[in-house]
DNA sequence: TTGCTATACCTAGCAGTGCAAGGCATCCAG
DNA sequence: CTGGATGCCTTGCACTGCTAGGTATAGCAA
């Protein structure tokens, strides 16, 4: 199923910040734990992701430290900070105000 | 609570079909419904809301017809037709993806 | 060694569009 | 006769998502 693009858009920054809340986590393997997630429903390309990362980092919303692998490659993850977890907060609630409120329609609708 | 516009423009579609499977309506009062229905925390205005409803018409998921209110007041009703259905259904199936994945985060992080 | 795939990160730029703002008309209460 | 609620419509451009392109390294197979 192709997901609408305005469902993607509402849904990446609660998305990375849930999965940021998991713990802290690099931009790569947070794309792969987004298809995990969604059963393979869900395919982001690292070209949409990167520039929320750095707009939550601005935002003191995460913040990012290099490491490196036992691999050799080099990581940038990203942990959640207090603002973050503020954000991730209010995003739910704004999900969820909305979601109760299809739900009203569809239970009435008898879905 | 101000609701993020990615939210809101991913919810528009699906709340304006599920609104009009309740049973035919016109603009104006589609609003109030959505009011209604979301408790207060949903306020659309009325200029983004007739445009996805000629997009709906163009696309041929609902028809309208114009009736004169007992208050004398011409008014444009829509009514779902199949193709709207189906609609409806595709992006039900679409916010549930989303929502069970969202859900399966918040649920791991003990929420 | 060469090439391919997976890993890993970054950003410029513009196509595409959401919606504010503005316009029009009628009904009714005060 | 004024203002607010009802009721519908569209233009235009500010804003931005994401495509497309760039860099680099590890590991593997031919």
């Amino acid at each position: 199923m192709k997901l609408a693009k305005e469902l993607v858009a509402a849904s990446t920054v609660p998305l990375v910040l849930s999965i940021l809340e998991e713990g802290e986590n690099y931009g790569y393997a947070i794309i792969q734990r987004v298809r995990e997630l969604s059963q393979g429903e869900m395919e982001w390309t690292d070209g949409m992701l990167y520039p929320v990362l750095h707009w939550l980092e601005e935002n003191g919303c995460v913040k990012s430290e290099w490491r490196e692998a036992e691999s050799g490659r080099r990581r940038k993850y990203y942990l959640l900070r207090p603002t973050g977890r503020k954000l991730l907060a209010d995003q739910k609630a704004q999900w969820l105000t909305v979601h109760e409120t299809l739900r009203r329609t569809w239970r009435l609708n008898h879905g």
